[in-house]
Formats: C-alpha cells, structure tokens, sequence
DNA sequence: TATATATATGATTATATGCTCATATATTCA
DNA sequence: TGAATATATGAGCATATAATCATATATATA
C-alpha cells in the first residue's frame, strides 16, 4: 500500500506508517461540528480591534462614540465589529434615547483572554526578544 | 463639539457622551502589542484543520502520513498547516528517518481547547438548536 | 414636520489565508 | 550512484475578511 484512501480518494503519496496510532486518534477525534464551532470561537478573538474592543468594555459599559473614541477608529469600522460581536453574543446593548451601550456578556471572554495572556507569556517566553 | 479628534484626525461624527469612562477605558487598555500578539495566538486556533491537527495530536506522537490519514487530507495540505504550527512552537517535531514525527508543544494547548469548549458550551446554551 | 445626531449596514476594495499543484529536499535502500 | 519515499515549500487561485465610503434607520428636538 502505498496511498491512503478514504471515500474512494487519495490523500496522501505515503504510506499509513502507524495504523494503530492512527485508529487511536481516528476514534478520539471530535465531531467535526465541534471543531468548526470552536474554531469560530476563536476567529472572534483572532482580530486586534476586537480585542481591543472587549478590552475597553472590560471597564465597564460604553456607548459606540465611546468605543470609536478610546480605539481611534471610524464609527463605521467600530460598529461593524460590534455588529460581529453582537451576533456572537460576546456583548449585549441597551439602547437609551440614540445612544446604545455595550457591555460584555459574561465572564467567559475574560477568563478566555486570561487563558490566553498566560499562553503568550509562558509559551513565548524570550521568543520575541 | 461633533467629533472626536486624535492626532489631528477626526474619527467620529459623533460627540464623545462619557468622557470619565473613555479616559478610564483609555488608561485600562492594554499594550496595542501585546494585543496583537493575543490575536496573533488565537489566530493559531481559529481554523478547523489547525484544531483537528491538535486534537489528533492530543492523542499522542503521530507523523505527517499519519495525519494526513486521520484528517482526510492531502499530504501538502497537512504540512502547510503543521508548519505554521511549527513555527508558532504549537508542536515539535522529531526526526527518523525519512520520518517526521510531531507532538504537542506543551500543555497549554489543550488548556486553551478545553477553555473554548467551555464557552461555546455555556455561552451558547441552546442557540443553534 | 424638518433637522440634527447616534448608530447600523450594504457595496467596494485591499489584503490575508487555506488548499492545490508542482517541485525541492532529505533519507533509505538496492 | 540511482530509485523510491517522506516531508517541505513556492506559486497560483479562490475565498474570507477588515476598513472605507455612502447611505439608511431611529430618535430627539426645534
């Protein structure tokens, strides 16, 4: 054998090497939705301006004007964001008259910024330097 | 005054309406650098094929014929994404031979997955069903 | 009602990114 | 040395995405 084939397709030039192995982590594998839906968990935080965003809100409640003044940033880009975050339920709004505030929605987006401020520090340590 | 001005630069048509939680948000933020780098780690995870890799990984040492037989991909494919892996130090590799073997980097990987689950798990409570 | 203002959003554009294809590199073995 | 094989990588293409510009919507006020 010299080509892995799955679903009538080849994959690879090479052979399987470790069958075992791989049946192992053929069975461990998480649903592949899973996957997907974590993967557009972490495409939220994988953009500066909506760290900074989230960032911001961490100090408390803030209205659009606020967010694109603290940022530096058009109302336009500042809101598209929120847009995105507002769908992804990370922030929630309250609208008063014209102005709409946003807060965070939960403890998770800090706790999964911690997470990853950890990960920066420890796992790069001396690596940018 | 109608717009907020920074560096010479207006941003916004609108009035700045808190100017005490802009300033607090303002001395809060933190480092435009280290925030890049934040989103530049979840980046690394923001893609479904990166997430499989680790997750396959997770099961232990597989080299790349291997992964490409758990994935179903291309053997090319695989080692695009492993290098970008490899350099991000999100996993090392050992040689045999013709053979390339890779691991986990460190335990901060799976920290980082599992977090994520968490808040796809809590924060999403009954959104997509 | 008409105007001003705070925010949202569609269209466009420039850039980033993931996969494919072809090929290079490294290693083993005859 | 030459052939085979495992992996790496550059170029090209298709798609995704973030910012901009123009404009729509909603609300307050004259």
């Amino acid at each position: 054998m010299t080509a892995f084939i799955k679903d009538d397709q080849e994959f690879c030039s090479c052979a399987v090497i470790h069958e075992e192995a791989v049946r192992i982590a053929r069975a461990a594998e998480a649903r592949p939705a899973e996957l997907a839906g974590l993967a557009e968990v972490f495409r939220l935080y994988a953009d500066p301006t909506r760290l900074r965003l989230l960032d911001a809100l961490s100090t408390g409640e803030l209205c659009v004007c606020d967010l694109a003044a603290v940022l530096g940033m058009t109302q336009s880009a500042v809101s598209h964001q929120l847009a995105t975050l507002r769908h992804a339920r990370l922030v929630r709004t309250r609208k008063d008259g014209k102005v709409v505030y946003y807060t965070l929605d939960d403890g998770h987006v800090g706790g999964i910024v911690e997470m990853a401020r950890a990960h920066l520090n420890e796992g790069r340590r001396g690596n940018h330097g």
